[in-house]
DNA sequence: TTTTTCACCGACCGATCGGTCAAGCCCGCT
DNA sequence: AGCGGGCTTGACCGATCGGTCGGTGAAAAA
């Protein structure tokens, strides 16, 4: 059920949660996943974990604590999970790990995941949002940088880098819009399709220029010219 | 300003709307985009427009109607709107124009259209839950079938037809969280992008197989086959 | 045994929420 | 001038919001 602070306790600042603390952050999670913050009440915390309010104010100065918590405490290592996860190798190899990492992060902390990722950005608190975009950034230079290896390489087309990186995140990031975790595929499994059909791309090899050349805008079939 | 109801006249139902209706749902659409459903109230939409909080009962008869004009009543057309500016030809460039035109809805209704994908999706009106959920199948049904085509036509690989349909919208969906209308690229350009990406695929066609073949876990490389 | 600590609770607070209502304002019509 | 009817308003409602406060009971510390 709980699903927060499993890094490995080393690089985790706060060692050990009481159960409750544990409990509350999980079901608040799930809370603001589901109904948003604004839409989530301390009496919803509240009763879903069978408290009273003022337990939760024991426990949290306010509820922005709480969300803090959820949200930048357990996405607080998203770079280091991932990191961790992508092994020296090709740089599109990297990449497909770095996706099937984010895939598993995102399986593993979801409700905390969907919370951060779906909160309105306009957080009053300056510095703690200055924080969140610092990670973020952080996170996804690490991919832009993989993506500018692999083009070193050779082992992708010399494309728009940032924008690369967008399309590869956002396959990523709208995952949770539709998945459902009853179905049989996991999200690791749906990383590395995604993977396949960007990487590779959707079109079929055996089939040459479309018979009709219609509409030539830009780049359709030279694939390795700048 | 306003940037509703813009269909051709004829398909639209609701003819012509008062200026001050307009308004509002212009208004009620960028603070539902910006702050959420629950994170704006009726004062903040009355104070916006510049009119007293009773003025917003007097044209709709709750929050509930706003929110639904907004979303609802602007996404009404998406899937006509998409299909009619998808023409004929090769099935690839079909998929290509659906991208685009459905950029361009993006960019015309771009605070209506964010008010309603961010929107939580436990709608209290059973009704219109369910029509809203029929017209987003109904889009994305209508890409299925193109990308169906497509693999028929034999323009693009025997991929699995739904996962490769929710790659091509995650790209799109995911747009409105980091696209910065100042910035010189436009929605349309942007998707034409991420087509040539997703079709052509991000690999160096001129890379053959990666010089150590690690991690050989499912499709590299064999992009013809099933 | 006495004292301190701490998880926990019910009652309550001012503010704000969505929503109502009776009454004014304004303007064209007769 | 008189009048009817939309547009518009401020005052107000009960409910709920985030948050506070004084206190309870049991375990740990003394």
């Amino acid at each position: 059920m709980v699903e927060l602070s499993t890094t490995k306790d080393g690089t985790a600042n706060q060692a050990e949660q009481s159960d409750r603390v544990l409990q509350i952050l999980a079901e608040a999670a799930r809370l603001f996943a589901t109904k948003g913050y604004d839409g989530t009440s301390m009496r919803d915390i509240a009763v879903a974990c069978g408290i009273s309010k003022s337990l939760l104010y024991h426990h949290f100065s306010n509820k922005d604590e709480i969300y803090a918590r959820v949200a930048v405490g357990s996405t607080l290592e998203l770079y280091l999970f991932v990191r961790d996860r992508v092994p020296d190798g090709p740089p599109s190899q990297k990449i497909r790990a770095f996706m099937i990492a984010t895939a598993e992060y995102f399986r593993r902390y979801r409700w905390a995941w969907i919370a951060s990722t779906t909160a309105f950005w306009n957080d009053p608190d300056r510095h703690r949002q200055k924080e969140r975009l610092t990670r973020r950034d952080r996170f996804e230079n690490f991919l832009r940088g993989l993506i500018q290896e692999a083009i070193d390489a050779g082992e992708i087309r010399k494309l728009d880098v940032p924008m690369t990186g967008r399309l590869i995140l956002s396959s990523l990031n709208w995952m949770h819009r539709w998945y459902n975790p009853n179905k049989t595929a996991t999200p690791e499994q749906i990383a590395d399709i995604f993977f396949d059909m960007v990487f590779n791309g959707l079109c079929n090899p055996d089939f040459g220029v479309p018979p009709t050349g219609e509409q030539p805008k830009p780049a359709r079939r030279k694939r390795a010219g700048k």
